[in-house]
DNA sequence: AGTCCTGCTGAGAACTGTTGTCAAAAACCG
DNA sequence: CGGTTTTTGACAACAGTTCTCAGCAGGACT
């Protein structure tokens, strides 16, 4: 049976309190500032339990795996500042048709797909146009 | 002054040689194999410097960074076997338009984007039919 | 060809992000 | 409340990658 912790609840605020993707590590250490005695691990099990359970998203990043909340169910890609880390959600209905048009075309099946737009929001480009 | 070493020239061509992604490990080992007493943070070494010329592609795969030559200079992605890891390259022109346009309408500017498909081929789908 | 300089190599240690272990704590059931 | 069973947290273990550093060897120059 699956029980219903604070920890639990903790990381899951912290993920959707976090303006874009964040780090497991990072997410713990915040909320040890906050006088939480959560330990590392249940941070990184709680995680797994809600990527796997699709409340949230993850992506590889330098090696290291990142998170962050988003709508359950719907399936979609993000569009991320490689700067402040602010993340947009799109949809991509024609990439997903491409994609599997594509699968099918050399003969694959079971197809899925990574997409993920990284590049520069209005506010840092602006913020860094004098650099 | 950049030099020319028996030892990147070996690890070039065991990642000519290779079907799909390999690991930097599995690269290593087979050179090993061959009889080559090549380190392991040589190969390493040489993987980064080959991708950072464009001359090989990378991803990350669970956690572990996986290395392909690729035909230099040309912008393409790729459509992996998740079962024997064959790679087959992919033209994505119209992903492109889209994911430049989807950047710009929602201000983002110096768009990249990372697409991958993943599939069963051909082959590994009838073999593995059975299961 | 010989010499020198400097970047490259290889072995292993060190590091980083993540997962496993296990006793103790706490959530759920009645 | 008492019993059962999952979950937790501290720490060890692990895997992949990078760092370190003494010695080696590529290439330029002679």
């Amino acid at each position: 049976m699956k029980r219903n912790t604070w920890q639990r609840e903790a990381v899951r605020n912290a993920l959707g309190e976090s303006e874009g993707f964040v780090s497991a590590q990072a997410l713990h250490s915040g909320l040890r500032e906050q006088g939480s005695s959560i330990g590392l691990a249940t941070v990184y099990r709680a995680l797994a339990d809600l990527a796997s359970e699709g409340e949230a998203d993850s992506l590889q990043q330098e090696g290291e795996a990142l998170y962050r909340a988003c709508t359950p169910g719907s399936h979609h890609h993000h569009l991320i500042c490689r700067n402040c880390g602010l993340t947009v959600e799109i949809e991509a209905d024609p990439v997903e048709l491409w994609a599997q048009q594509v699968a099918a075309e050399h003969g694959f099946t079971q197809a899925e797909h990574v997409v993920d737009v990284f590049g520069v929001c209005a506010k840092c480009a602006a913020a860094g146009a004098t650099r």
